[in-house]
DNA sequence: ACCCGATACCTTGTCATACAAGGTATCGGG
DNA sequence: CCCGATACCTTGTATGACAAGGTATCGGGT
């Protein structure tokens, strides 16, 4: 049967929260250096510590746009084995990119802590503030 | 002329970044009182400190749906006034909502957060561990 | 011998959302 | 008399996350 019971990985709201985090994470991962696709996604499953995911569905285009916005660079190698890898490294101006994105990141989070701190000690005490007639 | 020039409002990363958190901008300051949606607007730029920004179109659309799905409820009020006011308050189910999307909320950024930790210690020490042949 | 799961890559189609742009209507100034 | 602010609304476009499905190899199990 369909998965009514909440755990099965992350909610439909979870995901729309997630929204451009994915890219963020990529980038991040990737700044400590070069590894393939299928390696992605089983660092973030560890690195996010189960609470953030990547579906391939969803990576892999990332991994071409960041490419062809030449963020990163990909290599193909097989050497001693079989089945390829492609290899992604971070360039400059994914770098760049990411300190960006970074900083985005944090100045949303800071909006939010700052507008429901905010919310707390000025909305309660400063009624509807009805101009007088 | 169009802008080019940077500081022009947020950003195209970062209303990627915003989506989905518009709902619990809006749902948590419905929490505190209730408030019509031009009002709305305004508050969270205020309270957001120019960090956080709503646009009409996409708030109006949002506050339909939460009412669609009962989490808020509307009444017009044109009292003392001609141009008539919808306000809008939160429901019970509202509430239960809001607080599943801030749970939602910090789990993400505790996630990044533990994710760019991870990072920084993991893998840097921790060189590709490529099989041995 | 054969099938399956893991490894590894990829694509197409669907859905939801943010927003730009445009529209309606009233009021008070300049 | 027109404009900006107040106040509401809608349609269309862009984009990105993902489900689902596909390709191919290798090493077990039975």
């Amino acid at each position: 049967m369909s998965e009514l019971t909440g755990t099965a990985s992350v909610s439909r709201l979870r995901r729309e929260l997630a929204r451009g985090t994915v890219e963020l994470v990529v980038l991040s991962i990737l700044n400590t250096g070069r590894c393939y696709g299928y390696e992605l996604l089983k660092l973030v499953e560890q690195a996010g510590a189960g609470r953030l995911e990547v579906k391939e569905g969803t990576l892999y285009p990332l991994l071409h746009r960041l490419e062809d916005t030449g963020q990163i660079t990909a290599s193909w190698e097989a050497v001693g084995r079989t089945r390829p890898r492609k290899y992604y490294a971070i360039t400059a101006g994914g770098r760049g990119h990411l300190q960006m994105l970074r900083t985005e990141w944090t100045d949303l989070v800071n909006g939010m802590q700052q507008l429901l701190h905010t919310l707390d000690d000025a909305r309660l005490t400063d009624p509807p503030a009805e101009e007088a007639p």
